[in-house]
DNA sequence: CCATATGGTTATAAAACATAACAATATGCA
DNA sequence: TGCATATTGTTATGTTTTATAACCATATGG
């Protein structure tokens, strides 16, 4: 990954300018954005190998959590439009991940559900994240992890209202 | 923006089963990405108004604090590929808000500047992020504030070592 | 029975992010 | 000096994410 390798250049004004984010990084939101961003791109390699991203981990695992929910339902919970949720659960089911099964109570609906191989893969795609929690989160003691989930929730709340629930 | 306004419905299973996202709450990234993914959008209205999206924002606020950058160094700096730093500051070239002039020094290189308009907007769009910022730490002490920064940088260290300097 | 709302869907577009390849130029070294 | 190699900005292209409008079938309330 070395890139920019230029061992003792005595040229003119190469390697130019030091540059500096210093006013960005008074800003929380870009501290936010950043570290997020860095977790994603390391999430994505470790769910690529299992042929998953974020989102459709995020999707499987609501799913063995909320066994039948409806797809809308879905969709709101984790704050997504429904046509975008269309076309993943048509990825995941295409996979045989997830199935869509007739809703008796109400004959628009469509139950959403775990195939066995969608629940193997959900279970072995958890386990990997949850090691690559720990990875991230290796240099904060207990009281920092808390700390900081129950700080992301206050800031939540002073968020335009979105859903879950 | 109220939806799903239902009031007493005594209908037979609707407001079906109530959906949880227990399994992912307990996922630091998760709660990482939905408190960032509700800052983004509330900043984006924020900065609608001015013609100005995040990146754009993030790209003016730069080139405010390193006049003269060159394109490849501006994305390095935050990440991002070259060819789409390319697209924006065609973007924001066509809105004369950013200039790209010759480099004396090295004649492959353009110097990235901000405008006289490009700082005026760079500098009316800063003290409405620092608004909205106020707007959703406001259920943080100042304790709370400078931890959850610390936290977030002592993340970053243990994330696949992205850019920045 | 009818007006209206909802669930899933299609079609479509914009925005964000990534990769390969190229021409012009610079650099290091033989 | 001349040539191999790397870098800068760029074009072309593709994928992923997110958003909007419109539609059909069905459900609900009056």
């Amino acid at each position: 990954m070395g890139r920019t390798e230029r061992l003792s250049s005595v040229s003119i004004q190469r390697d130019v300018a030091p540059i500096g984010d210093a006013a960005l990084s008074r800003l929380v939101g870009y501290n936010l954005k950043r570290t997020f961003n860095g977790i994603h791109v390391d999430l994505a390699e470790v769910l690529r190998p299992l042929g998953l991203r974020m989102i459709t981990f995020t999707i499987l695992t609501m799913l063995k959590d909320n066994p039948g929910v409806r797809l809308s339902n879905l969709a709101q919970a984790i704050d997504m439009e429904k046509p975008n949720m269309v076309s993943l659960i048509d990825e995941l089911s295409a996979q045989a991940l997830v199935t869509r099964s007739a809703d008796p109570l109400d004959r628009r609906a469509r139950q959403l559900h775990l195939t066995a191989a969608g629940e193997a893969l959900q279970s072995d795609a958890y386990q990997r994240v949850m090691k690559h929690e720990a990875r991230f989160l290796q240099e904060l003691d207990d009281s920092e992890r808390s700390q900081l989930v129950s700080i992301l929730a206050k800031v939540r709340r002073s968020v335009s209202r979105r859903t879950i629930a």
